[in-house]
RNA sequence: GCCCCGAUAGUGUAGUCCGGCCCAGCAUAAGGGACUUUCGAUUCCUUGACCCGGGUUCGAAUCCCGGUCGGGGCACCA
């Protein structure tokens, strides 16, 4: 990674992070919070997490459990903030630099109509009358607009960025405007209430940020953050921007996750279909994956399109080692052993193959009616050809028997022998003794299947993986043990 | 319509500021081999890129101009 521009100019990195609480973190917000993250541990400074939490719209809504959810994905990714300030808290601030602004004639109460203004005003670049309004009448018309005669909006500030700016965006932006919304932090104490890059011109510097590393789709807000500044004549913070990150493989929607979280389609924030930190963390993904394949995409502007597969890689190099094996078999087909040794009762399995040392995992063959039943996965029953070869890992090599009622015949001992004719060696389970676990895909839906003994004793949180299926992270025990899928 | 930004293999990224060490490095993906009682890991090999056109220069991925394509902004959202 690059340094940061002008660190000479700071005598300390001060950065923050600014969501907007309307639920958990996700995958998409993970580049934001691992960049800034990463420059303050790099150069020792401090970060600030700062809810964004004014009154937004009603598109963007507040959800008062972001401001749990949100401390949670942090410390998930192991995000370390020193000190955590509320928006919502700073009103006075705000409300005191709108009034000096239009004291100093940087600032007006406009009263136009958003759509008249936007056409008549905005788009050919003409003041509108408001524009020219003294010092008194804005003041007058700043207390209307508190004390409730003006409804929503009927009146707005705005900063006089300029009405002949080039740049339509740039053109007398609104800064502050009215909104009866209950807040669920601070109720209806306020009813005006400041827009993003206004509260932020004010906040970057009276927190004393050095640096903001940002998306690009606030580029503008940049630009009119630095407008208040040189105003002000404020040293102005370092604007850093990054392109805009899609995932080719996950489709990111907080609007749709909170709906499908409080109407109970989703399992809640920790449903894989939410992408949020906690379901990413439920699955095993350890934050290092995320880290480092957030870090790898650099501080690029341009708007970049990756996999999942790159974290899901990402996460096997730091989780197979220390994953133990087991077997699962998710839509077992039943078969009968036949002509098989009577006095082998089980089997052991490695816990890992490459760390022998980790001991066996020991599989009984149980007796169901007297006789042996295994199961075996129905997509590799239909793949074999009746009669073939195969084998069971770890236990023996078999020829199929695809009658009326599947049987298995034992053929030998040795992996050799399956090896020589190349036939296909598969996981499989025990009827008897066998444990139902029901399996928890990428896409929400649920899989029940049976898993070895094995799986009992591993504890809620244990990394595994299922031989030929996938990692999965055992994320609950207490009643059926429940298995989140995490990748291949 | 107006404004801004960007363009290196399938996907990302390094190099671009201060032109030669880049017939372009790395990761991931894909294909193949070895190893392994997993479709995991490990290991070896292969495939594959400087948007186009001009210019400057002994020399350009790097500098300049034009074009093309792509993204974003023009909200009383964040």
């Amino acid at each position: 990674m690059p340094d940061l521009p002008n660190l000479e100019k700071w005598d300390k990195v001060v950065m923050r992070l600014a969501p907007f609480p309307s639920g958990p973190l996700h995958i998409g917000n993970a580049r934001m919070v691992i960049l800034n993250d990463y420059y303050v541990k790099r150069y020792n400074g401090n970060l600030i997490l700062v809810f964004d939490d004014t009154i937004g719209s009603a598109e963007k809504q507040v959800e008062p459990e972001a401001f749990d959810l949100i401390p949670q994905g942090l410390e998930y990714l192991g995000v370390e903030y020193h000190e955590v300030v509320y928006k919502s808290d700073r009103m006075d601030l705000f409300y005191r630099y709108a009034v000096d602004l239009m004291k100093k004639g940087h600032a007006y109460v406009c009263d136009c109509d958003a759509n008249v203004w936007r056409k008549e005003h905005k788009i050919p670049g003409k003041a509108c009358a408001c524009r020219s309004l003294s010092v008194d009448e804005n003041i007058a018309r700043w207390e209307k607009m508190l004390d409730g005669t003006y409804p929503e909006r009927s009146a707005a500030v705005r900063l006089k960025t300029g009405m002949t700016d080039p740049d339509p965006a740039m053109r007398d932006h609104v800064i502050l405007r009215i909104s009866e919304t209950e807040h669920p932090r601070v109720g209806s104490k306020y009813r005006v209430w400041p827009l993003l890059e206004y509260s932020w011109g004010i906040d970057d510097h009276e927190l004393g940020v050095s640096h903001i590393i940002r998306g690009k789709d606030l580029v503008k807000e940049g630009k009119i953050e630095k407008f208040i500044w040189d105003l002000y004549g404020w040293k102005d913070p370092e604007l850093i921007y990054y392109g805009r990150l899609k995932f080719q493989d996950a489709k990111l929607s907080k609007s749709k996750s909170r709906q499908e979280v409080l109407s109970g389609v989703y399992s809640g924030w920790d449903d894989p279909r939410t992408w949020s930190l906690q379901s990413l963390e439920r699955r095993g993904i350890h934050p290092d994956a995320i880290r480092k394949a957030m870090l790898d995409l650099g501080l690029s502007i341009v708007d970049i399109s990756i996999s999942m597969k790159s974290i899901y890689s990402e996460n096997r190099k730091l989780r197979d080692a220390d994953a133990p094996r087991v077997f699962f078999v998710q839509d077992p087909l039943w078969v009968s052993l036949l002509d098989f040794p009577e006095d082998i009762e089980y089997t052991e399995a490695p816990v890992h193959p490459d760390f022998p040392d980790r001991g066996t995992r020991r599989i009984p063959l149980g007796l169901e009616n007297h006789s042996r039943i295994l199961g075996i996965p129905t997509k590799d029953y239909d793949r074999i050809k009746d009669g073939a070869l195969f084998r069971l890992k770890d236990l023996a090599n078999f020829t199929l028997d695809k009658g009326k009622d599947p049987s298995i015949k034992f053929h030998s001992l040795h992996v050799d022998e399956v090896r020589k004719v190349g036939g296909p060696i598969i996981h499989w389970v025990p009827k008897a003794n066998s444990v139902p676990v029901e399996l928890t895909a990428i896409d929400g839906s649920t899989v029940n299947g049976l898993a070895e003994p094995y799986i009992t004793n591993l504890s809620q949180g244990t990394f595994l993986q299922f031989e030929r299926v996938g990692f999965a992270r055992v994320f609950d025990t207490s009643d059926i043990i429940r298995v989140a899928f995490a990748h291949k």
